[in-house]
DNA sequence: TAAAAGATCCCCT
DNA sequence: GGGGATCTTTTAT
């Protein structure tokens, strides 16, 4: 009936950001949501480092980005442009700041929950696609800041991990500095990455020029 | 106290 | 593919 839901544990946000961002693909992002379950696999994701001018916490710690430098396995939820809410896991151990931004999910458990939730989004592959877009989706918000996603109500668990000839690695969509670091994975053959996020070339391709 | 920028999205052409 | 929405947070004055 139900997905069997196995957080992931904690080393897995202890072992090197940049690979915590690719390993996270197939795994899956599940809310137990006032409305009921809602889950989906991770198919996009990117790593944001201490040593990184694209970073929230490269200036140092505030009050916004104070989950970024606590414990690992934890949530990272802040407002974009006013609007949108955002959702990282929280890596390396307290007091560093990396974290892994999820960008998009396909779409598992709870489809109808997530439909109300974006009443204008008829694409179901489409609910899910974009950092905010998924956040709407599963009805994620800043109260969930700071959250343990080994223990819920919002959590990561264990899926199906994508295989590396289905893995695609670029540089980060939206950002103004550090451009040039290739630490965004996507799922080469899934429909909810967006095709603004496709246009962006895989890195043995730029380094042809 | 003011100003600018921002890890985005949607609608328009 | 381009620009506006929208407003919080941060940084500069």
């Amino acid at each position: 009936m139900g997905i069997e839901l196995i957080s992931l544990p904690i080393e897995f946000y202890l072992q090197p950001t940049v690979h915590a961002a690719r390993e996270i693909l197939g795994q899956i992002l599940a809310f137990q949501s006032p409305k009921g379950l809602v889950a989906g696999r991770i198919v996009e994701a990117e790593a944001y480092r201490l040593i990184d001018p694209a970073s929230h916490s490269f200036r140092g710690k505030t009050l916004r980005n104070a989950s970024m430098w606590g414990p690992p396995g934890h949530a990272y939820i802040y407002l974009i442009y006013g609007i949108h809410w955002c959702i990282n896991a929280v890596t390396q151990p307290e007091g560093e700041s990396d974290a892994v931004l999820i960008r998009a999910l396909e779409p598992i458990k709870g489809i109808e929950i997530m439909q109300e939730n974006r009443p204008t989004e008829r694409n179901i592959n489409r609910l899910c696609s974009g950092p905010a877009n998924l956040c709407n989706a599963l009805g994620i918000t800043g109260a969930l800041d700071g959250a343990d996603l080994m223990n819920g109500p919002l959590i990561i668990a264990q899926g199906e991990p994508a295989p590396d000839e289905n893995v695609i690695q670029t540089t980060r969509i939206g950002i103004s500095n550090a451009q040039e670091l290739p630490w965004r994975f996507y799922v080469k053959s899934s429909p909810s990455v967006s095709k603004r996020d496709r246009s962006k070339e895989p890195m043995a391709e730029r380094k042809k020029r």
